[in-house]
DNA sequence: GTAGGGTTAG
């Protein structure tokens, strides 16, 4: 793309004329080209309608004219070179506007200012600011307020705003537009809550933008409850207000509350478009439905709208999330221009299927394609090596990113390569992985670490990766219950103890893992041990069965046993054997990770009843098939 | 006939 466009200087008009190819619109007539009226009606009609690249070709024609531009010239060709990014051509059209006298019209000030911002150089843009007569008005410090937030400037930003309110200077809704942005960490919350609180008491309340833009900013915040609370309040939702919410839901994991958003806003008849859609995938992802996935993709067809790439990218995400890697294959192959965000999705699908090799050769593929990589990319890679056990790659991959990628490494990627090098039991390499690490390790790093241990029954290093991690995520009940598990297969009762009394001096308590199946579009939720559902008796039954050996074996009067210790996955599993035709392919998403009892006992059955099991739980997916499971190095 | 603003993917 061009990055700018010359303009003819005020002094040689002939000079840029020769390197300038383009086709060049000529409606104006003789009669007018010598004054300036006709010029800017034009000029302002074609950046009113996008066409931006034509108005600045038209201002050169101006020049070339005999017409002088004026404020209102050069508000349209401002204009015109901030949409197109063009810094050059506005620092030449500041040259004119010093030229010509322009420079303390207020419309040109400001449309310096903002295009200065736009371009990043907010330091010209004070500049002009200061340069100003009186800066009092509203619109410039509207102008460099948003400039500063946009180039995350907040303190300085802060600092115009209190100035601003200080010299008595009046503010307005494009004020808090421009400012609330800004305001989008946690540690500067309590600073957009007091301009909400200052938005009410002005009576700006009604201006819906301004509700979406704080809406966004408690989102961001991780303050999803008072974004909903405001959510309520708005009396007249536009379509920007229930997408914001949606994918505020949808970045916060709160897939079912996505998707019952979604549902009522079907039900008040409100049009969803593409972001929705997008926020909406997601949520499927998250809860594996591919049911109402597969809804919506139909829907996305039958509107007619155009498929995006973010579209495209969120279906991806979707079907491999789902199990359903073909299907998410064969639109990542079918999209003509395919992003890093397209790679990203399709090779975290198959690592998380555990075909490492196929998502190996497809980063490499990317690389060839000359996609750059970033930070993402590498986590879904590495992850993928890990869960493969493709050690030397994994490796390989970190080094890559490092020194050829010039990406520092996260603690994701270390935990990934923590995970790695402890599955095959390199954990002594792994420890001191950490103690190298550039970065502070967050919870999963020795997370990774204490998993390796309980897969390689190292105690002591256990311990060690424990202590370490309880500090970092005291509440997460996942590490007391692995360390438990740990001290149960070494035959350590007073570890087991000690951890219990850990958990309870906490006030910590194990959280239910339930597990679902998704059965003729409707989910199915069991926790362990629950009688609740309406087949209860029969699953209960279908597991007696399974249990003693074969599901032809005719015991159907046998009473149900151990009723209350029953699994989750056990229960989801023996529903959807109930419930499905055979040769279907069954998948379960189990929300904590799959316990080792479990996994024997999917395997024993997928062998008994020659049927294809998935078993997602948190961490990958795990394929049942004839007796063997095709992620089975854990257990 | 002028200038300033908000929502989307892993």
């Amino acid at each position: 793309m061009t990055r700018h466009l010359h303009l003819v200087p005020l002094h040689k008009n002939t000079r840029f004329l020769s390197n300038f190819h383009t086709n060049q619109p000529t409606i104006i007539t003789k009669a007018s080209s010598f004054t300036t009226i006709p010029w800017n009606t034009h000029l302002r009609n074609l950046s009113k309608h996008g066409q931006y690249y034509e108005a600045l070709i038209l201002y050169r024609q101006m020049l070339q004219s005999k017409a002088t531009p004026n404020a209102f010239t050069f508000s349209f060709a401002l204009k015109s070179s901030i949409s197109l990014s063009l810094p050059i051509t506005g620092t030449q059209l500041h040259c004119h506007v010093i030229k010509l006298g322009c420079k303390y019209e207020p419309s040109v000030q400001t449309a310096l200012i903002s295009m200065y911002c736009k371009c990043g150089l907010t330091e010209l843009a004070r500049k002009v600011f200061d340069e100003m007569p009186e800066p009092s008005l509203t619109v410039c410090y509207n102008a460099l307020i948003s400039g500063y937030v946009q180039n995350y400037d907040f303190l300085n930003g802060f600092s115009l705003f209190c100035e601003m309110r200080l010299r008595g200077v009046e503010f307005n809704a494009v004020t808090i537009l421009g400012f609330v942005p800004g305001c989008t960490v946690p540690e500067c919350l309590w600073l957009g809550m007091s301009l909400h609180c200052l938005n009410v008491k002005c009576g700006l309340d009604n201006d819906l933008a301004i509700a979406n833009c704080l809406l966004t900013m408690y989102v961001r915040c991780g303050s999803i409850e008072l974004a909903r609370k405001l959510f309520d309040h708005i009396p007249e939702k536009g379509l920007i207000t229930w997408n914001a919410m949606i994918s505020g839901y949808a970045q916060n994991g709160l897939a079912a509350e996505v998707l019952e958003l979604y549902h009522e806003m079907e039900s008040l008849q409100v049009n969803p478009d593409a972001v929705t859609f997008v926020g909406v995938l997601s949520a499927c992802a998250n809860l594996g439905n591919q049911m109402i996935g597969f809804e919506v993709e139909q829907k996305i067809k039958s509107s007619g709208m155009r498929c995006n790439v973010f579209l495209k990218n969120a279906l991806i995400n979707m079907y491999a999330r789902c199990g359903n890697l073909a299907k998410a294959r064969i639109i990542f192959d079918e999209m003509p221009e395919k992003n890093l965000v397209s790679w990203t999705a399709i090779i975290g699908g198959y690592g998380i299927h555990g075909l490492g090799n196929t998502a190996v050769e497809l980063f490499d593929k990317m690389i060839e394609t000359g996609i750059r990589p970033d930070g993402t990319v590498f986590v879904s890679v590495l992850s993928a090596c890990s869960h493969a056990g493709l050690t030397k790659k994994g490796l390989d991959y970190l080094d890559l990113m490092k020194r050829e990628f010039r990406l520092k490494p996260r603690s994701e990627h270390y935990s990934c390569v923590v995970d790695l090098l402890g599955r095959v039991g390199r954990l002594e390499e792994a420890r001191k992985l950490i103690e190298l690490m550039e970065v502070e390790p967050d919870g999963a790093v020795w997370g990774a670490l204490l998993g390796a241990c309980k897969i390689h029954k190292n105690v002591e290093l256990a311990e060690l990766a424990f202590n370490k991690v309880v500090e970092l995520e005291p509440t997460n009940i996942g590490y007391y219950v692995l360390l438990s598990n740990i001290y149960t297969e070494a035959n350590n009762s007073e570890g087991i103890l000690r951890v219990r009394l850990m958990m309870r001096e906490r006030k910590l308590k194990k959280d239910p893992g339930y597990s679902y199946f998704e059965c003729k579009g409707k989910t199915h939720l069991f926790v362990a041990g629950d009688g609740s559902h309406p087949q209860t008796k029969e699953i209960y039954k279908m597991l007696n069965r399974l249990e003693h050996g074969g599901v032809n074996k005719n015991d159907q009067n046998q009473e149900p046993r151990d009723v209350m210790g029953m699994h989750s996955e056990r229960l989801a599993i023996a529903f959807a054997l109930l419930n499905t035709e055979i040769g279907t392919d069954i998948i379960v998403i189990k929300n904590l990770r799959i316990c080792g009892d479990c996994h024997s006992f999917v395997k024993r059955v997928s062998k008994i009843v020659d049927r294809l099991f998935v078993v997602r739980d948190a961490t990958r997916f795990h394929h049942f098939q004839n007796g063997t499971c095709s992620c089975n190095d854990y257990w």
